[in-house]
DNA sequence: CTGAAAGCGCTTACAG
DNA sequence: CTGAAAGCGCTTACAG
């Protein structure tokens, strides 16, 4: 077992040289003897030794640690990117020794002291901040702070810093296209909180497309929902209790449309036959619904190493303006979308009940 | 704004104190005069002063800081309890200021030098490790290393070290014994690969409860699969190829649970009529498969919370022995369960295309 | 090519 | 009750 601390100093004793050599030495300074450097090098294997990163970062004056803040506002089960995407970040900044924190907090309030506490404190040098609001807050903080940040998403404004989002509003578009394609007309659309930026950009999508094909917005086709699965599931009851219910649903996330497809299984609907349903995440869940569901997948496997590379560009100084990325969604077609019926839709089958959790 | 840096030499300038008053001033010490103890309070909160962490570990000689160590092996999306644990932990470590750093490598062998440089470094003080193996490399470690760490499961011999897990045995018991009161004697079961600790249990009380019931174990009755819903799917498509196809299927997770419900449609069974299906770990999204998954439910809301709590308590010099805790899983009865049914099992209905992801 | 020294921003015995 | 000083383990000008 090598003996229990390995310091500068232990090494240069042992050594015979100065810890200021050694130090050299080890971080590849050209003015040392390559015959010294080796020495230096076999011994520090020998005895284990690791630099102190405490130390190291205290005297460079670097904290060479980001953060990234963890989603509080809804279920974070319901977000089954989160894992992905620190494996990621993580990824990338391993290859350079910097650390990955986690930061959480139950409110946006307590986030912004978190934001401040964490800057101030010279723990973190820059932020990863997902799913912002329309007017976000924490990125006005950060801005404040001049503590370097990228977005996973956009906010109103996203000219000044940088960010990586996927297009929400035309992935919209895409679904409602397809449903269009499939012969629908009476599409409704089940959205999520409005205070997030990308539930404005995906409803945005729905409003532009019924505009370009020649539809006009039925009053009580736009449902807002929490993210859950029960959210999804309400509204979608709502949308089936109106005098005219639709022939197709988006929802604005899987989870909902999970719920939609309860819902319309509950009030003897075929999903997919009677009712279209269209999801947006591509969570592989959904390939098990009842029926599998059609979904926009957004392409995220490499989100995480995208804004973990982002954000060592920002903190290594260069200009944000220039990390901006936009990718694209595209329709994953299972089971629950279909050519709409002709005759008047009502629900044949006898109600069943479904089991759900409590 | 506030001004750049609020050090303790600003401060004692500011007032016109030294650093060393300053410091005991904030730190609470009780041999400072309690005006001068609200001057500098006062003085340090209108200058936003927050300590830098970085030397104040460097000082103490303690990182304050723990590591989880993200689960690499397996499908990471597959691990929705990744998130809510990493919640909890941060709940826990706030409160003290401590920090959460995500410790995340591509192999076993990455994750050792990993851990023996965050050990070496003083960047951390302990670790929480997820699902580890029957005999963990990493366990031993760190008990090398003689660095605080707290398993989230049990490896073969952990009598110890301080541990939170959920009795797998016991649940797989449970799942079994439901079968049998609902007339099935043909059970057959899904493991997961066999070097996690968690899929020995599971399999333990698959055939404990075999024998407790009387019942004999069939060749070819245990199947193993990856933790993907592919395995499951091929798995059970092995069981059902088999001269004399089970009845009922236990799988030792949710996700293999979805591949089999799926792999029995796809033959023309009707999952919970023809064949009884019973997962494990509850995931809520097994509310929306076809038909709803009976499932062993974790309760791991609390997971996080209490393994943090774990941690802190044995770096903070409590015996480990003392912290380890054993909770109990329960069924939850959807619709993927039902009574034998006492005719020959054959398919009946049409063979169904199911749509799967590529 | 190597050494002596100052400094990063704290904490904490030790004086007075 | 407050101050002067040493130390945590590094890095990095500055000498020689």
């Amino acid at each position: 077992m090598a003996q229990k601390k390995a310091s500068l100093k232990v090494l240069a004793a042992h050594l015979g040289l100065t810890v200021s050599t050694v130090s050299r030495a080890l971080n590849g300074y050209s003015d040392i003897n390559e015959q010294t450097r080796a020495r230096v090098k076999r011994a520090a294997d020998e005895l284990g030794y690791r630099p102190n990163q405490t130390a190291r970062r205290l005297s460079l004056g670097a904290p060479e640690t980001i953060c990234y803040l963890m989603p509080h506002d809804a279920n974070v089960l319901a977000q089954p990117f989160v894992a992905q995407l620190l494996q990621g970040l993580s990824d990338v900044l391993t290859k350079r020794n910097w650390d990955l924190l986690i930061g959480n907090a139950e409110s946006y309030k307590d986030e912004l002291s978190l934001i401040d506490r964490l800057v101030k404190s010279g723990r973190v040098g820059g932020f990863v901040v997902s799913r912002p609001l329309v007017n976000d807050p924490r990125i006005r903080l950060m801005q404040d702070l001049k503590c370097p940040f990228v977005v996973h998403g956009r906010t109103g404004s996203c000219a000044d810093y940088a960010w990586y989002d996927v297009d929400g509003e035309a992935a919209v578009v895409t679904a409602v296209d397809h449903l269009v394609e499939l012969g629908h007309e009476k599409i409704a659309f089940i959205g999520a909180p409005n205070q997030y930026q990308f539930s404005q950009d995906r409803l945005c999508g729905y409003q532009r497309a019924l505009v370009e094909n020649g539809l006009s917005e039925v009053p009580g086709y736009v449902q807002t929902a929490d993210f859950s699965d029960e959210g999804g599931e309400v509204a979608a009851g709502m949308l089936l209790d109106l005098p005219e219910p639709p022939t197709a649903i988006i929802c604005a996330t899987d989870s909902m449309a999970f719920g939609a497809l309860a819902a319309l299984r509950s009030q003897g609907f075929a999903p997919g036959e009677d009712v279209s349903v269209i999801g947006y995440d591509g969570l592989s869940f959904g390939a098990h619904t009842n029926p599998p569901l059609t979904t926009m997948v957004q392409p995220q496997a490499h989100a995480g190493r995208r804004l973990g590379d982002m954000l060592l560009s920002v903190i290594d100084g260069e200009d944000p303006k220039k990390h901006q990325e936009l990718q694209k969604a595209y329709l994953v077609q299972r089971k629950s979308d279909g050519p709409l019926r002709r005759k008047e839709v009502k629900p044949t089958v006898s109600v069943r009940e479904e089991t759900h959790e409590t």
